[in-house]
DNA sequence: GAAAAAGCGCTAATAATTTAGCGCGTAGTT
DNA sequence: AACTACGCGCTAAATTATTAGCGCTTTTTC
């Protein structure tokens, strides 16, 4: 349950994975736009057919034209991300991360949002424990 | 002051770095043990050299062996790593990734980290906002 | 203190990744 | 329908990453 399939992607792979979870989907166009030292055009399309061969990405022809999204949902992808980070920068510590995350001036939630969150909080301490 | 400099490591580095962020030290044989697909005992050493060389990593000669550890401070990297995770999966939002890690058993706090990070939060309201 | 073991880091090879060139097809324009 | 522009994906080449072999040095063991 809690073993993770040690995924490996390339650098560029990754970048590109990276950007479709951010869009949600995209283009090859919108891809190549979002990359650092852009490549050429056909060096995105090569990189997606790879990630759709390895069965990262899945193609849809939209009037024509290829729009890539993920296979595995993004909330899956979130999580396991999260773990790994958890694990590799927070002893594994669910409280550790959230303090850094208060504590950054670049993630400090607003007041209201702070709200939200204490509320989040309190629901999970009644419905948490009988499980 | 938002603008990450882009860093880009091969795959083998990025579990390299990885490894000796979650040991916060390590020596060439404790970094080989934890790699997948673990390699030769030089290819290892040649990688640290890399990192070393690139100033993603110092050694500390102790007892006469090598041990590695990050030139980047761990919170420094932790937080750049949460910014990233945040935008791709988060859409920017902390509230986001609490909720993520509050509904995922994995991560689930147990009740008495939720009280300790209810108290962060209550701390956070009334001081984020001076800022 | 000699022999064995372990650690080290170079160098050169192999393997993988990343790349652009190119020609084909489709859609839109006049 | 001819022309143009764009998107597409194949193939082969160039670049990077990854690896093991090897000989040297240091440490440990007996």
């Amino acid at each position: 349950m809690a073993s993770e399939p040690e995924i490996t992607l390339s650098r560029r792979e990754r970048q590109i994975m990276d950007i479709v979870y951010r869009r949600g989907r995209a283009s090859a166009v919108e891809i190549r736009t979002d990359l650092p030292n852009r490549p050429s055009d056909s060096a995105v399309r090569a990189l997606l057919k790879i990630l759709e061969d390895k069965g990262h990405l899945k193609r849809e022809k939209i009037e024509a034209r290829n729009v890539y999204l993920p296979t595995r949902p993004r909330t899956q992808a979130s999580r396991s991300a999260l773990r790994r980070l958890l694990r590799t920068f927070f002893d594994g510590s669910t409280t550790q991360a959230v303090a850094a995350l208060l504590n950054d001036a670049e993630t400090q939630p607003t007041d209201e949002e702070l709200s939200r969150i204490a509320e989040m909080i309190e629901k999970a301490k009644t419905k948490g424990n009988s499980q």
